[in-house]
DNA sequence: GTTAGCACTCTAAATATTAGAGTGCTAACG
DNA sequence: CGTTAGCACTCTAATATTTAGAGTGCTAAC
């Protein structure tokens, strides 16, 4: 038996105790490995093989008599050089495009329904990371005044995205004022992202001799309001049962309580999250990986969708260590996929 | 000794039994009982009290050689009859309304944070439940046009509650038609609840007659589809993860489980809470009082907040029936108040 | 390279043991 | 009559003890 074949060989049977692993919760035993491999191999043969891998650090054993249980490594292993995902195939992604579609709903909903539907497909917690219209091009912005020092601003970007604040002004203004500021404001955007059009103003501002001061500095002082209280992304998570009926957690309740509490704050999850999704495609992040505090035993399978080639926001979802990497990349590669095509279809307007 | 003497004695006895078994989680026995009245009283004395309230069915033992442990029906007594709360002072009161209203933060934001307060002093899971537009006097609406058979709608009711729709129309429509529907619709609603609007609108459109036929049917079109999209309340729901942290159940991981599936869902949740604040103070519901499943070893301790002496939505804790429902009823109260006040000052306009 | 056999290890489940917390009852006391 | 000390009794929860068996590594033979 030549190199590569042996090689095969240990991959296949990493993949077969991950994967029983995965789905009993058990640790797997020689024997079992042997049995599922169709008796080609002994179990002593592949006891062998076992303590390689164990030597290689792909494997651990809770205990001496017990079978073993993949490493953080030997997830590792396993999801870049061993399993095999099949990418969803365009009927997949566009019945999920369907579903999230249906019923024509507004942008907001139809991501909080995207993330119910994630978790309830992959029976974990899922999330939806998602840019606000600070991060888009801006497309229109309205005022509507509430009183001579109150008035509510709306501000429309690309997809869909709107946001709406109340803004207090210190010094009063008439409805004229607020129609001409309100026509200033749509002629110097034209669709300029958010921050570009802050910056114009500010650089606008200083050079004081603009004509239109009165209503530069107005504009920015409704803008930079917005821009101080409307988050840069919103966080959709749903499904945060699924984590503690897992059995890891049922074992050990200090655990979920500390995961809960984790998921719970939006502002800890999000960085970390952001993080994960730099690359292109499906991201696979296991345990430390995730560098959130108290995730340690948690993985997490993450992709992004896309607007006109850009990476605009991310699914995924949230679980043990111990979870269907394989299927999941799969299902969390579709969802993000069926969104990029529903932000296409549906959504853009 | 007198009978109201006895009578006083029996109440001192279950409400520090109570007040143990809340914060030990454990069955109390006669002597502790004894101990914490200051040994006034033997243990057998107590014990024949005790026994007493058992065939009440106010205690119940879990087995034969354990302390005794408060029923539903003792805890109702507790509540009802036992328990002296008292009413929140002004000052704390106040205090809340500073933490709600700091920041002068939006009415949503404002809201969620009532929630995230409340359950961080509670160390329980906490709610708030809020009135939408739907709920509210109608005082502005506002079309902004997003392309030919596209608008977005944005509705502002009192007390800052907004709301915005993206809405398809079936027939185009020019800026022009928008601007006089924006004018024909801020002159018709004058301040009238939502569905007074609709109603009226919905009877001019039957005297076929109507001069501004083509325009109340516009606007009912838009309407109607606020009406259908728009929940009549939202939910702000923050703390779950300190329901698992208590003992009972972290005990039993299943019920854990089965709890936070019913959190988690919205829908459920809603109408049991709109149920319970039917009353005009703070209200306690105990075990399967709140007639919500899976929810019979909860109980829930809420109240209404005012706009106008009218109650509009509910403020409370969730947690295991062994709660702390003296010092929760105080502070659910507190939070009520400090909304109902918050809601007068900063939030109106 | 593969495998049967075997001695060895360690756990998890089953069973036995024990300490003690709490009870109800009784009889005595003021 | 209400109160209380005393006592036998019950049951649990914690602690040992035992046991069955799953899994291992090693060895020697194929």
């Amino acid at each position: 038996m030549n190199a590569t074949d042996l090689e095969r060989r240990r991959n296949s049977i990493l993949e077969t105790i991950v994967e029983s692993y995965v789905t009993t919760a058990t640790p797997v035993g020689s024997k079992l490995i042997s049995r599922k491999l169709g008796q080609s191999l002994s179990s002593a043969t592949i006891r062998h093989v076992m303590g390689e891998l164990e030597r290689e650090g792909l494997l651990e054993q809770p205990h001496t008599s017990a079978g073993r249980v993949p490493t953080d490594l030997g997830y590792r292993v396993y999801v870049d050089a061993v399993m095999c995902t099949r990418r969803p195939s365009a009927e997949e992604v566009r019945q999920l495009a369907a579903v999230l579609g249906q019923d024509e709903l507004d942008l907001e909903p139809a991501l909080e329904r995207a993330a119910s539907i994630l978790s309830q497909m992959a029976q974990q917690a899922a999330f939806v990371v998602a840019p606000t219209v600070t991060q888009g091009r801006v497309r229109q912005i309205e005022l509507v005044p509430l009183g001579v020092r109150k008035m509510l601003c709306v501000l429309v970007a690309d997809e869909e995205m709107i946001a709406s604040h109340v803004i207090d002004i210190e010094e009063s203004i008439t409805r004229d004022e607020v129609g001409s500021l309100v026509r200033f404001l749509n002629t110097e955007l034209t669709g300029l992202p958010f921050d570009h059009l802050l910056g114009s103003l500010e650089r606008r501002l200083l050079a004081e001799t603009d004509s239109f001061y009165h209503m530069v500095k107005r504009s920015l002082e409704i803008l930079q309001h917005v821009r101080s209280t409307e988050p840069d992304e919103r966080l959709f998570l749903d499904g945060t049962s699924y984590v503690i009926a897992q059995p890891e957690f049922r074992r050990d309740p200090r655990k979920a309580h500390a995961l809960l509490k984790c998921l719970e704050s939006e502002d800890a999850l999000l960085p970390s999250l952001r993080q994960i999704t730099v690359g292109r495609r499906v991201q696979v992040r296991i345990g430390p990986e995730v560098q959130l505090a108290g995730f340690d035993e948690c993985s997490c399978v993450a992709a992004t969708f896309s607007i006109g080639g850009q990476a605009v926001g991310s699914v995924g979802v949230l679980g043990p260590k111990r979870m269907d990497y394989r299927s999941l990349r799969t299902l969390v590669d579709g969802m993000a996929q069926s969104m990029t095509e529903w932000l296409h279809g549906g959504a853009s307007i």
